[in-house]
DNA sequence: CGTGTCAATTGACACAGTGTCAAGTGATAA
DNA sequence: TTATCACTTGACACTGTGTCAATTGACACG
């Protein structure tokens, strides 16, 4: 289900990434992105089982191809628990943008099929790590207002970088990528930092 | 379309919102709702335009039903800005849980649905209204931090309060609604208070 | 050269859910 | 008794996902 094939394969998921991209949210059908391939619809399904698992599957790579790991050493490498706050949100503000579409969809997917849930959950609790850490650096430097407990501010923190905020901020309300990362720092600083 | 045989037509009204409320979130079809109002699937469209109709509909009489106007007076009432930022959280903590199960519905249906999606546009931009005031009272207080702008103040307030938000921190995060009221009170506070 | 294999194609089909249409029913009122 | 009105019934179109079976075309091996 996974090997056979890497090209046909790789190209099926370019061209979910690029469908989803150019429809800016609004999603793609497994036929538009058959035809983006250049191959028939049924062949994308010899590929992927469904197209929850396409998604799926479109999300993973896209975030192998952006290089997570790289984006995230300033923030990991950050000296104090408040830089590395900023640091993250810095990564997060940068990193939507480039993954939103293809999000999107999987979030979009998750109504209606329990694997699209699971692998977005999944994901999810890895951008929530982060947030922990961010938060826990804080923590250490003993930086974290006294209002919060660390598990209860890692909610928060990570509530607020959701996607449908950045949805709504920037789409919405027309916030710039710099102006949303500007400001969500403004906003965590002032959240959660104490003093 | 609108005010023939009112009888059947709130049946139906009443019927969604039920249906929506059991659901949890997952949704009801029109067949379900059919059901519910004890009528046949067709005489729904003898009262509704679509399924987005109905939604907004329905949204809208709950809304009449819960007397947003009442709920709201505490908020409209308060003496200074703070106070009227927490009332106002406070409102929509106990307002949210009683709507949710239609807003959900109704915020899916945007997806597909250009009329649903400008209904929730319209309610969301009242929403908005409120958030506004509650931040233009901290202002005229001179209390709002000089990091914002009412305006901007107002986008990052009502982006804390949008219902994804609520949905995590509420449904994947175990807040009781309780909780949230007073966690969202402090962030509010420490994030848009002077000080 | 023939044969088998394998990826992909083609076209038909099942299924769910929304929405439409036309004919029919049953009660109420003129 | 006849017309009207709300509603019912059942059939059907449409969209999109997912399945199935038969076929094509390329490449590899003996």
């Amino acid at each position: 289900m996974s090997s056979e094939n890497i090209d046909t394969r790789t190209k099926i998921l370019q061209a979910t990434v690029r469908s989803l991209e150019q429809s800016g949210g609004r999603g793609a059908r497994m036929g538009d992105i058959a035809k983006e391939s250049g191959i028939s619809r049924q062949a994308v399904y010899l590929h992927f089982e469904s197209r929850a698992d396409l998604l799926t599957q479109a999300f993973l790579y896209l975030g192998d191809q952006l290089d997570v790991d790289g984006r995230l050493a300033p923030s990991r490498a950050a000296a104090t628990g408040q830089e590395r706050l900023e640091r993250y949100i810095e990564f997060w503000g940068n990193f939507l943008p480039e993954i939103y579409g293809v999000a999107k969809a999987l979030m979009m997917a998750r109504d209606t099929d329990e694997a699209a849930a699971a692998a977005w959950k999944d994901r999810m609790e890895a951008m929530r790590h982060g947030c922990r850490a961010a938060i826990g650096a804080l923590h250490a430097d003993g930086a974290l207002a006294e209002e919060w407990t660390r598990s209860k501010a890692t909610d928060a923190f990570f509530a607020m970088l959701q996607v449908p905020n950045w949805e709504y901020l920037t789409q919405e309300c027309g916030w710039s990528k710099k102006e949303y990362i500007r400001r969500m720092s403004v906003l965590a600083k002032r959240s959660f930092v104490a003093g």
